[in-house]
DNA sequence: CAAGCCGATGATGTATGCAAGGATGGCGCG
DNA sequence: CGCGCCATCCTTGCATACATCATCGGCTTG
């Protein structure tokens, strides 16, 4: 096991100690592994996130705890009320609507930067990804492609050379990320999307801006189309995150048990 | 002044107590406050956020300083990084430049879609702004043409009638308001902003949206070259917020001193 | 029997204490 | 005299204790 770093006196703490890996502080730390289970959907939207549960669940004070709800409302995935808590964002339909929207928009308006700043070498890299997913779509790799579309979306991300365009374009798909989980499922979707895929890709080759932009605005307004249309009122009324965790003695710090989805 | 309210147990607290106006907490309180002294410049970009000396300054302990601090780096306006504390986000050139590219972008999404979306009522309010910041243009009023500007971007994001477009929006404007000072400084630009901004408003009225998206892009690609060039880099060096502050009595919780700027 | 009030309970907001980490200044050595 | 090492200080990160507020259940009363 890992031996205990540092602070022999720390007076009490039901589970074990942990390396503290890097300079990075624990309620940054915290709100990844929060917003990690919020992704996935192991937290899903309305679930209430005590901080005292969450406290133990993780092994450390409410303090960092605090911090990293504090860090993860501004990242839009919880909500965070003055006195009522924190819960994982739900989103209403309208929003979910606003979202795609602008998700549509942001990732047209990389789609643009990018076919304006691009380096050669960036583009070759774009056409040889988007040729690989062409054999992934064909396979029918969903798996597969699903990964590629991340990657092929964020080298537009990348491209348009902007990071706070792309820092924009990121915390978008997060927030949508809950919400894509069947996304590629429908039968003729892969060929699809690779199709449009191909549309934007030469509108980039070429150095069409505005064609770029048009092309990638009908991919996303397409791919709306494609989610499934959640109710996105889920939300589970009294589960809180993190079950009971009645001071289990050696950590088990494991993947952490991320059952007891929907009720 | 304000009868103290509730808690008369409260151990100690050199400064007077505060009236806790709404249910909102103390943190965001701060948040606002500290923003505010950011978008003012009172607090510069580079200035030092020393925590113990924000909580003596607003006459409250750390824990909730903590807290607005976290809630304001996820606005951009402050940087945080693990152990050296937070300071007022400092912009290099190249992020000045990003910032503004990408505001430009937002902003001609916002016209796009706000000329699928507005209502007649949205408009033909927003024809009367434009003609009346026309005669505030004339009068050579550049105070009240700066205000109005505001209102007038304003309406645009409002009227595209997406809560997540408009927010990105208004974040992206708070963070460039320390960086536009001087904005309508030289001798014609009001005249020549209420002229770009006409473009933008007959577009939007023949609802013909790529024109707006384009004279919206034109008019802040524009606005970009009418801020002074600032070396992006006056950050002061040991400098810290809020003064020493040795514990004044009576609050005194006036405007407070925002004095020694740029070193 | 229903409705409203009141108290208990538990959670969040706030305050404070303690320790680790980084930065700075002084001192010693080359 | 200059450079580098080390001790100290100071600030932040974390933990814990306390106060306040919201919610819920039971009780009392009309």
């Amino acid at each position: 096991m890992p031996a205990r770093r540092r602070s022999p006196p720390t007076p009490a703490l039901s589970s074990i100690e942990i390396p503290l890996p890097a300079s990075q502080t624990r309620a940054e730390r915290l709100a990844d592994e929060i917003a990690g289970e919020i992704l996935t959907g192991a937290f899903p939207p309305g679930l209430r996130l005590d901080e005292q549960v969450l406290a133990r669940r993780f092994g450390v004070s409410r303090t960092p705890v605090r911090d990293a709800l504090r860090l993860l409302s501004g990242t839009g995935l919880i909500d965070l009320r003055p006195r009522a808590g924190a819960t994982v964002r739900t989103i209403t339909p309208d929003e979910l609507d606003m979202l795609f929207i602008a998700m549509g928009e942001v990732e047209a308006t990389c789609a643009r930067l990018a076919t304006l700043s691009m380096s050669p070498t960036e583009r070759a890299a774009l056409q040889n990804l988007h040729e690989s997913m062409g054999r992934l779509a064909e396979a029918g790799d969903r798996e597969g492609y699903a990964e590629a579309n991340l990657a092929f979306h964020g080298a537009l991300y990348a491209g348009a050379h902007n990071s706070v365009v792309e820092e924009i374009a990121v915390s978008l798909r997060r927030r949508l990320m809950p919400y894509r989980r069947a996304q590629f499922r429908a039968p003729g979707r892969l060929q699809r999307s690779h199709a449009e895929h191909g549309a934007v890709v030469r509108s980039v080759l070429s150095r069409d801006a505005a064609a770029a932009n048009a092309a990638m605005l009908i991919h996303m307004s397409i791919v709306e189309d494609a989610f499934e249309a959640m109710d996105a009122a889920p939300a589970q009324d009294r589960a809180t995150a993190g079950e009971s965790a009645r001071e289990r003695g050696p950590a088990a710090a494991g993947p952490a048990p991320l059952e007891r989805l929907r009720r």
